[in-house]
RNA sequence: GGCGACGUGGCCGAAUGGUUAGGCAUGGGCCUGCAAAGCCCCGUAACCGGGUUCGAUUCCCGGCGUCGCCUCCA
């Protein structure tokens, strides 16, 4: 059973089910205005990570994860740039998926979009109009969060906190709302900004109001978990919540959110404090996987630094991971099950609140346990911890890479190489190294025979 | 100002009131004709000062420092 951190409760807490077997999952997703930046390749990866580990163990998950195609920046963009807005939003999701493709993280079950939910918000707008718990202003519809008594449930704070610092910044549509922590559910449209109708005026929909109404729909009243960054807490989330409770209706069950991304000072990675800062480039630059890897050797919740070393770290590592799987994929061990004891102890970390470290250090301990046994001719041990790590990865979306498809012209080049080792011809043996390492493979003397695989 | 997180060995990063995290790097050994690759082995570290305790990196208090949230950023 799994049990995870509950923003609200802040313990680790059993994740229930509503449907013993099957998980209900809210996500919220990108506002797609712009390349996505390592954050997002964090939470999409954290939550994939969750998923997989789910369905691997025999749950069903339903993993809901929106697409905001309607936003101020998506509309701040098309007018800077001169260009229609749904150009940017359709461009900008089609790089997000490739991103995402990359990085093995698998597609949501189900990827709504905000435009295609108006109607609905429309619907819940009216609907917490006639329970005044809504009012409109001169600019739009606020939700009235005096309607909703444990506001700040998810912010830990009260509102006279939460209003007390904070200072500086510019309070949205102030003038008029009744309370400054009243937030919009519908923004009246400017002339030439794309509109939807509604009764209170042409416009488009709150931010917040899309996930509310995308989650209660495809999963249903009460569904089991909500997730995303720390920095959706508040207020995304909050006034997610709050929408709900004004409509009376039962929220998600459990909330959690995931660490940032820092750089190598320490800092929130939000803009372009490094060279990496972009998820694409990150793809781009180096193997993909690693950022999983990095990933997993810190636990979710914990700030994660991603720079040059850690990166280059994880590629060693994985690169490591790889070799075991391809001279066991070659060894010729009989087919075996996966050694219990190994993944119950895996289950038992992952259960503890995605340890991922420590489900890390036990996947490494058994490639080292595996290597042992077959070096003392314990085949059977071998495989059954061999099977296991294959689990664990499978488990956890780690693709390992064996055996490249070689060259019959470089395999051959291979056996004249052991040939002429054979032969005492040593010359003949060491130029045939020196050509193949030329061409970019590295040559491995094992006692079975030379093997060759790309540097 | 409010709320919260954190300060661990060369770097990254876990658990934990007393005994092994793990990864990467370094070092040693094995293998090899020599190499490389690979495999095995190895690390007593915990911001500072008090306190509780037989014993604290782990609990409490106080400093110092870093970071996050506090109205639209994963």
């Amino acid at each position: 059973m799994l049990h995870l951190y509950d923003t609200v409760t802040r313990d680790v807490r059993e994740l229930k089910m509503r449907e013993p077997g099957k998980l209900g999952i809210y996500l919220c997703g990108p506002t797609v205005y712009g390349p996505p930046h390592l954050g997002h390749g964090r939470a999409t990866l954290v939550y994939d990570i969750l998923r997989r580990y789910m369905e691997w163990s025999g749950v069903q998950v339903r993993l809901v994860s929106n697409i905001t195609d309607i936003d101020d920046k998506i509309i701040d963009r098309a007018n800077r740039e001169n260009r229609p807005w749904n150009e940017i939003t359709h461009k900008c999701e089609a790089v997000w998926f490739d991103a995402m493709n990359a990085l093995g993280v698998l597609r949501p079950n189900d990827v709504p979009h905000a435009t295609e939910y108006v109607d609905q918000m429309v619907d819940m707008i009216g609907e917490l109009m006639s329970s005044d718990s809504a009012y409109a202003t001169d600019d739009g519809v606020y939700l009235d969060i005096s309607s909703v008594p444990d506001y700040g449930l998810l912010a830990h704070q009260n509102l006279e906190d939460m209003l007390s610092g904070g200072g500086d910044r510019e309070v949205l549509g102030a003038a008029q709302k009744r309370h400054p922590a009243d937030f919009a559910l519908w923004k009246f449209s400017k002339p030439g900004e794309p509109s939807w109708p509604s009764p209170w005026g042409e416009g488009r929909p709150g931010w917040h109001s899309e996930c509310v109404v995308m989650s209660l729909q495809l999963l249903g009243e009460g569904f089991d978990l909500h997730c995303g960054g720390a920095d959706l807490r508040f207020p995304h989330h909050e006034n997610e919540r709050a929408q709900a409770v004004a409509l009376g209706k039962t929220f998600a069950q459990h909330w959690m959110h995931n660490g940032f991304v820092v750089d190598t000072e320490g800092e929130k990675m939000s803009k372009s404090l490094g060279n990496v800062t972009n998820l694409v480039d990150l793809v781009q630059h180096y193997d993909p996987r690693a950022y999983r890897m990095l990933l997993l050797q810190t636990h979710y919740r914990s700030p994660v630094k991603v720079g040059q070393d850690n990166i280059d770290s994880s590629v060693k590592s994985l690169a490591n991971l790889d070799g075991f799987a391809d001279r066991m994929s070659q060894a010729a061990l009989p087919a075996k099950s996966a050694d219990i004891e190994v993944l119950a102890k895996f289950r038992e970390v992952m259960d503890n609140d995605i340890d991922t470290p420590n489900a890390m250090a036990i996947i490494f301990d058994t490639v080292r346990r595996a290597n042992i046994a077959i070096e003392s001719g314990e085949t059977d041990v071998c495989a059954a911890l061999t099977t296991a790590v294959h689990e664990m990865c499978n488990a956890l979306g780690l693709v390992l890479r064996s055996g490249d498809d070689i060259d019959a012209a470089i395999v051959d080049r291979a056996q004249q190489l052991d040939a002429a080792r054979v032969a005492k011809d040593f010359a003949t043996a060491d130029a045939i190294r020196i050509e193949l390492q030329a061409a970019g493979y590295v040559v491995e003397t094992t006692k079975a025979g030379t093997r060759v695989r790309r540097a």
